[in-house]
RNA sequence: GCGCCAAUAGCUCAGCAGGAUAGAGCAACUGCCUUCUAAGCAGUAGGCCGGGGGUUCGAGUCCCUCUUGGCGUGCCA
């Protein structure tokens, strides 16, 4: 699907090119020579809708300096029929194309045709992309930290559908391995307390202090009473930390269906060890000749793979590193299950294991640049003006499900959509405030703001016009024109923020697409618009409502009709 | 020590694969509602784009170097 942005870019590249033929045929241009440069849309409309830079791009190759190139293309350009009205050459040879009125009525009759849809590139050419995002350990409850990668996750994963892609989501849970046992450890400890006191039993030293745990053990003898105390403790572990992780297993989904995201599935590291495929995937490197034992550990040789150190695949105590474990998740999402592309969207402090691990993919099989890391930096919390630590051990962290006690769900996806390569401050005391120091409230205002006006004049028998009822060329007043620019960028933001794993670039489409709005409502009139003017502008009203709408959806925020 | 990421207005950040005079929101100040939602609009003020080199027609953007901050560098995950 070529949008209308492209349409226009594609078009000047094509008149250029056919500028250049004729004057090369002329004999004004030498011929034989490819025209290079950009076509952009440059940020101050004086120097029109779209600016190409193809003489200065070109000069050097031709011999000819940039101004007087430009010049000789123009002087062959031809803009009949074109969605050009004119051209100018500008600065140092910039050639400035300005957009007639057929492009803007083409575009919002293009947003009308397609409805929903609208904003739909193909990018991925139906290949298959999973998201695993999120992957909070069960030990605990999420924190504010998860709740970024969780928007992140969810936001980039509908984008990159809207891009043409098949995707998958996934929540992978660590319900296996040292942290884990730690975890039963723990709250067999306040079982035990809970019914022999505090001194009964000495409490694990990295165990977790979190209040959590307490509850848990709370609710563990509620269902089984003090039956488990005289047990062996090996089973009483094994028997606390299925009822523990099954237990805040259910609980995240809640917390995070509050958000609005729902997985297609939540895989269980266990399951890679039951069903052995841990140690099958140990044995291939083996044979492949990756490995070798030291110190009675099985070692792999990243090395040779071009990394700095070698790996502890299997320790010495016959238990698997998280190094083998992830090797062999992922051995299962490309070989197992056939993903095209992966997306891990990890929090910033696992970065160095996912260089490394990025190196061991070709022992594999799998080349590199099939999985692709989204690393966020860790949420800041801050409360009256200082950081609050964020520790699942203290059990001093702010929930995520708190947090939504707070601030709204659209807040929150909002706030949290941000670029993920930097930190991110988020102040508690601002974000509880529910005014429009919020941008959301900004975007969604627009919406409400449209939603408003359009049932007032239907009431007064002005209802939205039907396609090609209304003659949509009567738009010219400048706000309409940028209000329609911006309309036609949503698809060409679609493709940049899947390209560039960057979902926040919809958060700036969005404020950039109300603030227009704004500017248009406040400048021109609709109620008072002589006829025809008037459906026109409701028309537009009503593609800038559909289009809010649709954008703030990919996002998982809604789109009120009142505010 | 080595590696990764960051550094742009008082604060939070945009700035796409180098392009024309570096933008927005918040905070401050000044205007604008008897007329479709003022949760809005218009305007003022605020900057050696961390420092220094280099690449070129042209650098906030690319390369080198230094400084500062965060993170990593486990037979933890």
């Amino acid at each position: 699907m070529t949008s209308m942005i492209e349409a226009a870019r594609e078009q000047i590249d094509a008149l250029l090119n056919k500028a250049y033929a004729a004057a090369a045929e002329k004999g004004v241009l030498p011929a034989g020579a490819q025209l290079n440069g950009k076509i952009e849309i440059p940020k101050d409309t004086k120097n029109g809708d779209y600016a190409c830079s193809y003489a200065m791009g070109s000069a050097k190759a031709l011999g000819m300096a940039p101004r007087k190139l430009a010049e000789a293309l123009t002087a062959e350009l031809d803009l009949a029929g074109s969605w050009f009205d004119s051209v100018e050459t500008a600065g140092p040879g910039f050639l400035n194309f300005r957009l007639g009125g057929a492009w803007y009525a083409g575009v919002l009759e293009d947003i009308r045709r397609q409805g929903p849809a609208y904003g739909q590139v193909d990018e991925g050419h139906g290949r298959r992309v999973m998201v695993e995002f999120v992957s909070a350990n069960p030990t605990g409850t999420m924190t504010v930290g998860n709740a970024r990668g969780g928007v992140l996750g969810d936001a980039m994963a509908s984008i990159l559908e809207r891009a043409g892609w098949k995707v998958w989501r996934e929540f992978y849970v660590n319900d296996a391995g040292n942290q884990v046992a730690l975890f039963a450890r723990s709250v067999e400890a306040r079982y035990i307390q809970l019914i022999r006191g505090e001194d009964a039993v000495e409490f694990p030293e990295d165990g977790y202090h979190g209040d959590d745990i307490r509850e848990l053990a709370r609710l563990f003898r509620e269902q089984y009473g003090d039956s488990w105390l005289d047990r062996d403790p090996e089973e009483r572990r094994e028997e606390m930390q299925k009822f523990g992780i099954s237990y805040n297993i259910r609980k995240m989904k809640a917390d995070l269906e509050r958000y609005g995201i729902v997985y297609d599935q939540w895989f269980l590291e266990s399951s890679l060890h039951e069903s052995g495929y841990v140690a099958e995937t140990v044995e291939l490197l083996e044979k492949a000749g990756y490995t070798y034992e030291k110190d009675g550990a099985l070692w792999f040789r990243l090395t040779d793979l071009g990394a700095e150190k070698d790996e502890v695949l299997r320790r010495s105590n016959g238990f698997y590193t998280y190094f083998a474990v992830d090797m062999a998740y992922h051995r299962n999402k490309f070989i197992a299950r056939g993903f095209d592309k992966v997306i891990n969207v990890w929090g910033a402090d696992h970065h160095g294991h996912a260089i490394r691990f990025a190196k061991s993919l070709p022992a594999l099989g799998i080349e590199p640049d099939r999985l692709h890391f989204l690393l966020m930096q860790l949420v800041n919390l801050i409360r009256d003006g200082k950081p609050v630590r964020i520790s699942k051990r203290t059990g001093k962290a702010i929930a995520l499900s708190d947090l939504l006690d707070e601030v709204s769900r659209d807040a929150c996806r909002f706030f949290f959509n941000a670029k993920p390569d930097t930190h991110l401050d988020f102040d508690l005391d601002l974000a509880v405030r529910r005014d429009s120091e919020n941008p959301v409230y900004y975007v969604q205002y627009a919406h409400a703001r449209i939603c408003s006006l359009l049932t007032a004049l239907a009431r007064e028998g002005h209802p939205v016009p039907g396609p090609g009822e209304a003659d949509l060329r009567l738009l010219t007043d400048p706000t309409e024109l940028e209000l329609i620019k911006q309309l036609s960028l949503l698809p060409e933001e679609i493709r940049q923020a899947a390209r560039g794993y960057d979902p926040s670039r919809i958060n700036r489409y969005l404020t950039e697409l109300a603030a227009r709005f704004h500017r248009f409502y406040t400048a021109c009139r609709i109620r008072d618009a002589e006829p025809g003017l008037l459906e026109a502008r409701l028309v537009l009203a009503d593609t800038v409502r559909a289009v809010l709408a649709n954008a703030l959806g990919l996002l998982g925020i809604s789109a009120p009709e009142k505010m």
